[in-house]
RNA sequence: CGGGGCGUAGCGCAGUCUGGUUAGCGCGCUUGGUUCGGGACUAAGAGGUCGGCGGUUCAAAUCCGCCCGCCCCGACCA
């Protein structure tokens, strides 16, 4: 491609909707552009280094036997209904309606379609297992659109779905696809977290997100500091970390603490640590009132919460709602003289207080000396019901775990038969019954995998793609085209790069040697091959390479060989961060 | 959805508070000349319904009202 057919546009400054240094960068180099929020349309650049995560995506699902299919993005309203989703989805959902007036949708995912295409063309656990996938656009109308690529409306994903017979085998694909993915982000030269996540509300056993670090990151997860677990902050079962108790009280003992109502006030009211209160919280979990009982220096875990009462919905009742069901108003709610029948989940966290200051079911009263063990009732069951906190320990070995802060780019899901159930979508097993599909499902973000890239990999100067991503592998740059020396030497390599299937960019642009070395900065091209006065004098050519900067000079007559194999080894740097497959069974 | 900010040429901005000539600056773009290894210099140009609609006024980018859009911070997720 020459750089003045090149449809493109470089920016000398940064565009004022952006804020993230890869978005910013995406849009300066010319790689997209918006036009609404979350709205993005991808111009050649950006388009060649997408097909390229397409392509690396395509190669390592067909290793795992899975098949390309594609969708429909229409989707009508009956058949979210089957699965019960169209009113549960809510305003994330984009909705329209046809000629006739009725319901469509654009997917926001293709559980539905896929369950049902398959529910009609297998019969038999002879054609199992399946796994079919597709990449493309989906439409979330998403409350808020953000950090470019990283949150969209529209936006580009590769979802697979697979189906079985038994549970084994489910699982053992689980886990291919979770090495194929490790192996797809590997070759885009993403750094990644492999992170046990919470089921949420897509149910299912086992779940996990892969989660590239930093970009302002929106989920937070722990990283165990010494071992291998990881998990998300939802999930995460981190051990309490056991603080020394104040003194222990013979019995408890009211005291008046006016207008002290929250955790902070009440800690600095007496000057003792939140840890050395239990704070007694009320939630409204699927329409029925719930006491959770935690130490004062957790949050209560929303996830965990349902998981447990393997509920729907759940949120913080109101102060009406507190006062009409325990007679006592927020800030001053207690364990002690709850009504019989309340409904009460107590944290572990608790445990650890051995002489605790709780709410005394009166306004403005609290009381000392609350001891758990003693005063809660012994048939209490403890469970964990906080979110994991830094500092926190290993569930596994006990060290100390630390958040981070990173981004969601792919995530596998053991699903179960939730949809298939749902769906009625059943086939003949070897016993001759009818049998409920075992399901999986598994995405990556791929419109977001491409700017995490540029996330990952860019400096002050512009983007630094890794070869395998880069949307050209080379640009050439005769210093001034227009004299006749430099232009045979350029046109001379680049016709042979060409013909040996070099993707390579021509900078016969009529400017000067400093716009052009700029711009091939800021595009990100990982070599540059430099041709001037000063190398022709000595037969050479400089090349230099964007990830180090470092250049040396090439002979010309060496050159093309020379790039024949730096290009090999630029890639395989990256085949060797590739963990092998797992072998099939 | 709540809170904050912004909308003036392709991009970045000034002008708005305190209404008043042909609405300005930088980058980019066009043409000519001089340059030519890290976003050159110079001369001459082109490019605007000042987000939209309505109102106030002799007069509105500027004041008032309504609406639309974009960005950021929080509740959600690939």
């Amino acid at each position: 491609m020459r750089a003045t057919r090149l449809f493109t546009y470089t920016l000398r400054e940064d565009p004022a909707e952006a804020e993230v240094d890869s978005h910013i960068l995406l849009l300066r180099a010319g790689f997209i552009r918006q036009f609404a929020a979350g709205v993005f349309a991808y111009l050649p650049l950006g388009l060649r280094s997408l097909k390229k995560i397409e392509k690396i995506i395509r190669e390592e699902h067909s290793f795992i036997g899975a098949q390309e299919t594609q969708l429909s993005i229409l989707q009508t309203r009956e058949l979210w209904e089957e699965a019960g989703r169209w009113d549960v989805y809510g305003d994330i959902l984009f909705r329209l309606k046809d000629r006739k007036d009725r319901d469509l949708c654009l997917g926001p995912t293709h559980e539905e379609p896929i369950t049902d295409i398959v529910r009609n063309m297998v019969k038999s656990y002879r054609e199992l297992p399946v796994a079919l996938y597709q990449i493309q656009t989906k439409f979330r109308d998403e409350a808020r659109p953000r950090f470019g690529l990283i949150r969209c409306r529209e936006f580009l994903m590769k979802d697979m779905y697979s189906f079985h017979e038994t549970n084994e085998d489910l699982e053992n694909f689980y886990e291919q696809v979770a090495r194929c993915y490790e192996r797809i982000f590997s070759r885009l030269n993403l750094t990644y977290y492999k992170v046990e996540a919470d089921p949420g509300a897509i149910g299912g056993s086992a779940n996990h997100e892969f989660i590239v670090p930093g970009l302002s990151g929106e989920s937070q997860i722990f990283l165990c500091s010494n071992c291998e677990y990881k998990a998300t902050s939802e999930k995460a079962s981190g051990k309490i970390v056991e603080l020394p108790s104040l003194n222990k009280e013979d019995d408890t003992k009211e005291i008046y603490t006016p207008e002290v109502d929250t955790i902070d006030k009440l800690a600095s009211f007496l000057n003792i640590k939140p840890a050395d209160i239990i704070k007694t919280m009320v939630f409204i979990v699927d329409g029925k009132p719930y006491v959770i009982l935690i130490r004062g220096d957790y949050e209560v875990n929303e996830a965990k919460v349902l998981n447990k009462l393997n509920a729907k919905e759940l949120r913080v009742a109101t102060g009406e709602e507190v006062f009409r069901y325990y007679f006592a108003p927020i800030g001053f709610l207690g364990p002690k003289g709850l009504p019989v029948n309340a409904r009460i989940l107590v944290d572990e966290s608790v445990i650890t207080v051995k002489s605790g200051v709780v709410g005394a079911n009166k306004e403005n009263f609290h009381f000392m000396g609350f001891n758990p063990l003693q005063d809660l009732p012994a048939s209490t069951n403890y469970g964990d019901y906080r979110t994991t906190k830094n500092g926190d320990l290993c569930p596994l070995c006990e060290a100390p775990l630390k958040e981070i802060k990173g981004m969601e780019v792919g995530h596998v899901f053991n699903l179960g038969t939730k949809y298939s159930d749902a769906m009625k979508a059943t086939f003949t097993n070897r016993e001759g019954k009818e049998q409920t599909f075992l399901m999986g499902c598994y995405g990556i973000g791929v419109s977001r995998s491409l700017q995490s890239v540029a996330e990952e990999h860019h400096d002050e100067n512009g983007l630094k793609w890794p070869i395998s991503v880069a949307p050209y592998e080379l640009i050439i740059i005769p210093i001034d085209y227009q004299k006749i020396d430099q232009k045979n030497a350029a046109d001379q390599l680049y016709e042979k790069l060409l013909s040996l299937k070099f993707e390579v960019v021509l900078d016969d642009r009529e400017t000067t040697a400093g716009v052009k070395f700029k711009d091939a900065d800021l595009i990100g091209y990982p070599l540059r091959i430099t041709i001037s006065p000063r190398t022709l004098a000595k037969r050479a050519v400089e090349l230099k390479l964007r990830k180090d900067g470092s250049s040396e000079l090439i002979p010309q007559e060496e050159v093309v060989n020379y790039l024949l194999s730096l290009r090999t080894r630029l890639f395989k740097e990256i085949e060797e961060m590739v963990p092998p497959l797992l072998s099939l069974e």
